[in-house]
DNA sequence: GAGTGGTCTAGACCACTCA
DNA sequence: GAGTGGTCTAGACCACTCT
């Protein structure tokens, strides 16, 4: 951590969660956090910025940076976020099932796209997450095994994405999501207890490295009782 | 319009949507953009910021700002986005019913969180959306008569968004969602074509104004096979 | 009018990619 | 090593809010 902006933001963070400023309160002017942390108004903007987008503030001209209440609809989930982050934050009592990690058939094209070269192969896990004992998320995950050379039940019990970013130092750039409601499948029937509902909540991920490479297709099917998507988004500016 | 670093956001998209690059390709340097535009750097990094934070472009250090693919999900809804705007985009068959004007009866104390004044009436509008002649959403929307002083069957019958934002002056300025499947109602059983789904996706959001005031409240509910949610999500730099 | 955030500049140095 | 984006600075002027 040697990017001032980064630290001043983590700084800020850290002060508003210990309820240093209540909500609708100001933060100082920019140009009395600049001299307190010793540096330029632009840095300080940069860090303001970031607090922004992450909806800890609200900036008004003329008056300063309003702090904001982050959880009207009690948790952020803005952005991308993967299951154990989410099972951590809600302190759920979950476990997680990896029902099979196998390499696609190469006969199956559907997943062709996650090539980059002829040669790559696509890993295929499955997982069932269970939460308070009952089977309600099934995540199909495809990784280009060119990124993911080795993928073991040890990996897929914990957490891809933290092996990814920690073991293998590869950055996520960003993510296209989608959100939509289908008709169970014979294997979300076997797979998960969807005790009488007739729909699934299926969301679709494409994931893209910080070098724009497509990394991850993920196709993550929730019971329906079971899911919750919230978010938080900002106006862009005109 | 006379900011700078808008204008020149607005010519790249321009450029971008008339394909003057292809997908993968690199924008010209920074340094190169600062001379074509006639301005300094940083202002040249405020427009590819945004057109980053819009999906538009991927940087990579050492090597440019790449174009990516953003329609790769047909198209992004990431943000806060009107009915009408989105159907228009879509071209769909649609028609809007407004079922409902009126205050909120002054014994309900539901909505009280959206009051400033204890004076505050809150209007309530309810309307139908019908895609290709079925009645597949229902909105509910709520707000503080002391920003919307006038609504009419007009004014419901196009975008409140739009009336707002030009008419009123009113600036949006952060939104918190959150999406959730739930049972019909016996209204919406009353007012949707159901047709024997017996689920609804519930859309519920909180609208800001500029000024961090809370404006609105909404509720969205859709017949499950008319939803459809799509994000773009970047990671926050660490 | 004093103080706030918003825009813009010109320059510096660093970290990274690629030939 | 040349060229790219990432960070940081110090200063200027503008637009807005509040009293």
């Amino acid at each position: 951590m040697q990017k001032k902006y980064l630290n001043i933001y983590n700084d800020l963070v850290k002060k508003i969660q210990s309820n240093l400023w209540s909500i609708g309160e100001l933060l100082p002017s920019e140009n009395e956090l600049a001299s307190q942390y010793e540096t330029s108004r632009e840095t300080i903007r940069k860090a303001l910025d970031l607090l922004s987008q992450n909806g800890y503030i609200q900036k008004i001209q003329g008056k300063g940076s309003m702090i904001i209440d982050r959880n009207k609809f009690s948790f952020p989930v803005s952005g991308i976020e993967s299951f154990t982050e989410l099972a951590g934050k809600l302190e759920l009592n979950s476990r997680t099932i990896v029902h099979s990690i196998k390499y696609l058939d190469p006969n199956n094209k559907s997943m062709e796209f996650l090539k980059t070269d002829p040669h790559d192969r696509v890993w295929n896990v499955n997982r069932i997450r269970e939460i308070d004992g009952e089977k309600v998320i099934l995540d199909k995950d495809y990784f280009n095994d060119q990124y993911l050379p080795l993928l073991t039940e040890e990996i897929c019990q914990g957490s891809i994405y933290n092996y990814i970013e920690n073991e293998l130092g590869l950055v996520i750039g960003f993510a296209q999501k989608e959100i939509v409601v289908e008709n169970p499948t014979d294997e979300d029937r076997e797979l998960l207890d969807l005790e009488g509902f007739s729909n699934v909540v299926v969301i679709r991920s494409q994931v893209y490295l910080d070098d724009a490479n497509l990394f991850q297709f993920t196709e993550s099917r929730h019971r329906p009782d079971k899911f919750r998507f919230v978010d938080f988004a900002r106006r862009v500016k005109n």
